[in-house]
DNA sequence: ATGGTCGACCCTCGA
């Protein structure tokens, strides 16, 4: 079961890439971020062309997210943190055969000490308390999205620059990070690779691309209980080098089953 | 050089 998750930044502009990249990386489960649609606007129908079942939480201009399902049923829909009121749509969560996945668009937060920063780190205190109790119904658990947070030094193309005091790298967002991890979630991606300098995010502005400027902040988390089965894990560059690309990639898990 | 490029939308904001 290979589970990925791409933030499309658009999903009416990128739905010929995300078509494009499900026939070549032929996902069984995606979850995709900042598809800015509105759910009577969400393209299923498309989707359901290629095989794929979808649940969608979107809204105009920002935000969004979606659950893509290859062959399988899509079950126990969340939309949203329960008791987090929220008017962003950045969480959609389901059933898949017997995988929980939760998807998220972690907040950005603009800039260290900004109200969006305080928005963040609040927002993702209720994600951690959320996936506590998560973990407790559903073992299997997949914990996916756009983080909008790097790991650690490894996963930015310049620590001096992406340090404690930056935004996306901030001891405060990358100590929320480890929160999460501490309830028993596992970067897939560790598990598997210990370079630095593979990324998922290169920002548009300054050919960031083109000059290997990028950070790694798109991940798949697997809990305790399906660590064992991820087998392979890895960040798809190549979509990154499509015409008028998302300016994120797509990062998967392949679990064994 | 406090920018740069996108997407959505209406002119500037968010990323």
């Amino acid at each position: 079961m290979k589970i990925a998750s791409w933030n499309v930044n658009s999903l009416n502009v990128r739905l010929p890439h995300l078509e494009q990249w499900l026939r070549d990386a032929a996902p069984d489960v995606v979850g995709v971020q900042e598809t800015k649609l509105e759910d009577a606007r969400f393209p299923d129908a498309v989707l359901a062309a290629l095989g794929y079942r979808t649940v969608f939480h979107g809204q105009k201009t920002y935000n969004g997210v979606a659950i893509l399902a290859h062959d399988r049923m899509i079950a126990d829909v969340q939309m949203g943190i329960p008791d987090f009121h929220d008017d962003q749509k950045r969480v959609v969560a389901a059933t898949v055969d017997d995988v929980r996945i939760i998807n998220l668009y972690v907040v950005n937060g603009q800039d260290v000490g900004t109200e969006k920063y305080a928005y963040k780190l609040r927002w993702l205190e209720a994600v951690h308390d959320w996936i506590a109790r998560e973990l407790q119904a559903h073992p299997k658990l997949v914990v996916l999205g756009d983080f909008n947070i790097a790991p650690d030094a490894r996963d930015v193309h310049d620590p001096a620059v992406w340090n404690d005091d930056h935004i996306l790298t901030s001891t405060a967002e990358r100590a929320a990070l480890q929160r999460l991890l501490a309830l028993g979630l596992h970067d897939a991606f560790r598990l598997h690779n210990d370079e630095a300098g593979v990324f998922s995010w290169w920002d548009y502005r300054q050919a960031a691309f083109r000059r290997g400027m990028g950070l790694r902040i798109d991940l798949t988390l697997v809990s305790d209980a399906l660590k064992p089965l991820a087998v392979a894990s890895g960040i798809d560059r190549e979509p990154r080098t499509w015409e008028r690309p998302s300016d994120h990639a797509p990062a998967w898990v392949q679990l064994a089953r």
